[in-house]
DNA sequence: GATTACCAAGCAAGCGCTTGGTTTGTAAAG
DNA sequence: CTTTACAAACCAAGCGCTTGCTTGGTAATC
């Protein structure tokens, strides 16, 4: 019956069909889309739950019928936003030879979450992770730990070839932080492409061989 | 008449005397490090007055006697905090001879105040900058000028002598957040120092020449 | 003898969330 | 095609609590 306006890459259109995340059409998927902007622009705790349902035109008490609490919406908008993008990041590997090639592909990925539609689900994840309960952050640590461990294998494999020279768990936590930190100056209208700020950032992790 | 339990650095003392900063054992300044850490680990947010005063020992109206209001503590932190680094940025320049030591020594500068004392202070400026109001960002912004230039100058040095590739303002950005996401992962009692970890992130930043 | 620093009490506003009832969508039964 | 039944989606109202902050007065300090 409902249409997406705009077509799903096949990856999320996936996991949209298995039930695992919200179509982004339907009401709980766009109150999790709004909630994602919102708890980024002015964080979770300033975000009530009037404003919540005042982005999706309901009333504050009607967002219960879907969610339990505040806190289960913040837990979904960064579930999903975790699950949807490892599926990327797997989906890209598979397209990479080298560890270089896979490196860029996972810099390209997670510059690409954090810069693209998913956006402002990726800066909640990583920015209102206090505002979880303890409950709620080891699920969530759980999921990040698969999202991790591609990152680790593949910046491994690049330092066993002799193209990275610190540790790979400590080159990929200052990844985390340059690559999560660009929602806070990159803008697409600069004359910059996103393509080129991954290059450079490949630049930084790794010498040329 | 009071004295300081843990004796301050030159450069520390010197804005006190000059009474730029608070001094750290005095009313106001113990409040603003029991603020620090408050907002460090629950967010500004979260962190509600009645938490401030009975980290001092006081009434939560009590505080209203030294800030207007709750904000003004969160403005006091970060402009105290940005204040001395810059001093210590600058003191630490000047033992620095080329551009490759310049630049380790501003890397060094930033993980000691991320990682060391001023450590909650210095997250509570990079991650609760939403918290401010507009007048209060743009106050702390042109702060953040200066100390920034101090990190262009090096970097576009570093540059000029070949030893940097990338654009030095991009540069900067990714060492950003490379450097300020360590307070969520980097611990003292691992069998990494502050500045192996300076080394190893110098190592990105620079290529040897 | 001010001035500074604080307490005790509480107010107005906003918060997350609940409640009881109404509308809307769906689909089998007549 | 209409009727009936039922659940899901939503509204209007507001409750209990917490919030930042105020007020009027007291104790300490210079």
């Amino acid at each position: 019956m409902a249409q997406n306006m705009t077509k799903l890459s096949p990856t999320h259109q996936a996991l949209v069909d298995q039930g695992t995340i919200n179509a982004p059409d339907s009401a709980k998927g766009r109150l999790l889309q709004a909630a994602a902007m919102l708890f980024k622009e002015k964080g979770y705790e300033r975000t009530t739950v009037r404003d919540l349902g005042k982005a999706v035109g309901i009333q504050s008490g009607s967002l219960f019928h879907h969610f339990p609490n505040k806190e289960a919406i913040l837990r979904a908008v960064m579930e999903e936003t975790i699950l949807l993008n490892t599926e990327l990041m797997k989906a890209a590997l598979l397209q990479s030879d080298t560890p270089e090639d896979k490196v860029l592909a996972l810099i390209q990925c997670e510059l690409e979450s954090v810069l693209g539609e998913t956006g402002a689900a990726m800066t909640v994840l990583v920015y209102e992770w206090r505002s979880l309960k303890e409950e709620s952050q080891k699920h969530i640590l759980s999921l990040r730990g698969i999202y991790e461990d591609l990152w680790i294998s593949a910046l491994s494999e690049a330092k066993d070839a002799g193209s990275v020279v610190i540790d790979p768990s400590v080159l990929r936590r200052l990844l985390t932080g340059a690559l999560s930190w660009t929602v806070n100056w990159y803008r697409q209208e600069g004359d910059m492409t996103v393509d080129q700020l991954a290059k450079m950032t490949l630049s930084l992790a790794i010498k040329p061989t």
